[in-house]
DNA sequence: GCCAACGTTGGC
DNA sequence: GCCAACGTTGGC
């Protein structure tokens, strides 16, 4: 076995009217397929960057108060997200096969519910600044969470 | 491989 | 609802 790994941690956003901290808190094992995920760059964080125990900063957003509101953890390493073979999902994409899937997804599970912290207080710390989610025009749904930015948000929460 | 057009994200 | 910023698509 080799030394624990260093842990590497996240923020994975999430609209509440489609799946909230609650709703993760409330399905079965706590855990949840992180699937429907459209875009190249978020895959490649779940398919090649993220390993079990990782943590998770769970994050509302298009919602009256987008902000941080809880913490997860990555409860399995990425597999096929199985959305993109089913035709009637959303999520369905008619590019993918079962010999050549496209799209990952990790489980993701919940750890606990937090205060909020909005996005608004994140931006008035110094040392958030440099995070990939408060960057100008960041749309991306996962992004990568410094051990000293995490710290830090660790004791605002 | 370029790039205009289009669609989406998400804070405000 | 607005709209800036970004990713994707597809014609050439």
């Amino acid at each position: 076995m080799p030394a624990e790994q260093a842990k590497n941690y996240w923020l994975m956003k999430s609209e509440p009217n489609v799946f909230s901290i609650d709703d993760l808190a409330h399905c079965n094992k706590k855990t949840e397929p992180w699937s429907g995920v459209r875009n190249y760059q978020a895959r490649n964080f779940m398919r090649d960057d993220m390993a079990v125990g990782d943590m998770i900063l769970f994050y509302h957003s298009s919602c009256a108060e987008p902000g941080i509101v809880g913490l997860a953890k990555v409860a399995k390493k990425a597999y096929p997200d199985a959305t993109q073979f089913n035709v009637e999902s959303e999520y369905y994409d008619p590019k993918a096969s079962l010999e050549k899937p496209r799209w990952f997804n990790v489980d993701v599970k919940y750890v606990k519910k937090t205060k909020t912290l909005p996005i608004s207080e994140l931006r008035k710390y110094k040392q958030l600044e440099k995070m990939a989610l408060l960057r100008k025009g960041c749309r991306l749904s996962i992004t990568p969470v410094s051990t000293k930015e995490w710290e830090f948000i660790q004791k605002l929460l």
